[in-house]
RNA sequence: GGGCAGGUACCCAAGUGGCCAAAGGGAGCUGACUGUAAAUCAGUUGUCGCACGACUUCGGGGGUUCGAAUCCCUCCCUGCCCA
């Protein structure tokens, strides 16, 4: 692949809010890329993660898949866990008050956090760093130091601050010491490179690209990625707002997901999560554009891609299957959990006993909603003995196989 | 340190003594329809009770009152302005 294709791949998915700054870092991570193959170096990459949770998603694997394609073209890539910055503590979502992690924490954090990035990652091509190991070791005077290549309106004027600043949030002083630290990552490491999601385009673009200047390196590229719209197809993917798509459950589970995202969002999806180029991804929306490709069929395609990724071609497929005859077909899912019978329980004592439902009025609710089948068959009155063995189906998709105990 | 404005259910947000289990929106759930768990439309969304109803909930604690999310005291938290 040349290097103006490599460039197209690299920047898929890309989003900088402004297409005059877009344009500026793809010429100069093409121009990057030549100097790099003349004189036969890799380019240093590198994505800095918080391991604070350990359950990644898919709008984690967004950076992921942007440092794969680096990988695979030969590139270094760093995948950098910021253990200083998690002992910290990120107030960004202060509500929770997030406790402060332990090193150890911290450190186990990391490691499964790692673990579930290689899936994405080519493990034997990344290299691992901690920024505890040079960040620790800065005095308050090289702070101050650092800190004078800034100005306080340079912050104010932040979009993120600037947000809750106008809207009478809270923004505390040392959130603004992690464009700093960040900055001060990517000279130490001499990145070439540093990739991103759109809130770090401050830290990446503005702090890291003027302190490397200011220490006298080559400012590094910021490779900004869009934001992975969660299944809700708004707001961004995030597991506190339910619209996450885990990657640590199953197959089926993350094929079912996929499937349930607005039309809307294949864009993203297609650009952000996949390993399609730039010219499948064209094809891929082409063809729903022009109504060559049926949206359900290219949602699975799309739903299919994806969870192969994560759990191989052949549970993919049987995810598809999985699927296409549960909710295509109405059939009943192959396997379901099992809840044996006593006798003398009614129908809501069955549904609350079995965890089917969390209360006797959200039982009784669905009752009356028509949303209990044993068997396919509607289930009218909440008291009335339970009848029989058979499958118990609540909504659409919960089921229980009801057996005598 | 002082003044002011706030803290309401999963989230945003109305309510300022009884008609408040608490408007509205979002989100969730159910049904219909479908192309799917999309879109759209309808219903529904504290717990317990078949039901009349009972109980718990409006930052924490205490009080006034027949009765409080609403009034008073106190504590905690946030923002704005002043020092």
């Amino acid at each position: 692949m040349d290097t103006k294709a490599q460039v197209d791949l690299l920047m898929q998915g890309t989003e900088y809010g402004d297409e005059v700054l877009k344009q500026a870092m793809a010429d100069e991570l093409h121009q990057r890329l030549k100097e790099a193959a003349e004189e036969g170096r890799p380019l240093r990459v590198y994505c800095g993660y918080d391991p604070t949770s350990t359950d990644l998603h898919l709008g984690h694997t967004i950076t992921m898949r942007k440092l794969r394609q680096f990988q695979d073209f030969g590139h270094h890539v760093i995948f950098l866990i910021g253990n200083y910055t998690s002992l910290v503590g990120d107030p960004s979502d202060k509500d929770k008050l997030r406790p402060r992690l332990t090193e150890a924490q911290v450190l186990a954090n990391a490691e499964t956090y790692a673990e579930q990035a290689f899936r994405v990652l080519d493990k034997e091509k990344t290299e691992v760093l901690y920024n505890a190991d040079w960040l620790s070791k800065i005095t308050f005077a090289e702070l101050i130091h650092l800190a004078s290549n800034f100005t306080v309106q340079q912050f104010i004027n932040r979009d993120n601050f600037k947000k809750r600043w106008d809207k009478g949030d809270p923004v505390y002083l040392h959130e603004t010491f992690y464009a700093i630290m960040q900055a001060y990552d990517a000279f130490t490491m001499k990145a070439d490179v540093q990739v991103g999601g759109s809130d770090q385009l401050f830290n990446i673009i503005t702090a890291g690209r003027k302190l490397m200047a200011a220490l006298g390196s080559k400012p590094n590229i910021g490779v900004i990625c869009g934001i992975l719209p969660g299944t809700d197809g708004e707001i961004r993917m995030s597991k506190s707002l339910g619209n996450h798509i885990p990657i640590n459950s199953d197959a089926k589970d993350m094929f079912g997901k996929v499937m349930s995202i607005p039309d809307k969002a294949m864009a993203d999806y297609a650009r952000l999560a996949t390993r399609w180029l730039p010219d499948e991804v064209e094809k891929f929306l082409g063809g729903v554009a022009d109504g060559s490709t049926h949206p359900r069929d290219a949602k699975m395609a799309l739903a299919q891609e994806i969870t192969e990724i994560f759990y191989g071609a052949a549970e993919a497929e049987e995810a598809r299957q999985s699927f296409v005859s549960v909710f295509q077909k109405g059939d009943v899912p192959g396997e379901m959990d099992e809840f044996s019978l006593e006798g003398g329980k009614s129908v809501l004592d069955v549904l609350v006993d079995s965890g089917l439902v969390p209360s006797r009025g959200e039982g009784r609710r669905m009752i009356n909603q028509g949303g209990v089948r044993l068997d396919g068959e509607a289930l009218a009155d909440p008291l009335a003995e339970f009848p029989r063995e058979g499958v118990l189906q609540v909504g659409k998709r919960r089921f229980i196989r009801i057996v005598k105990g």
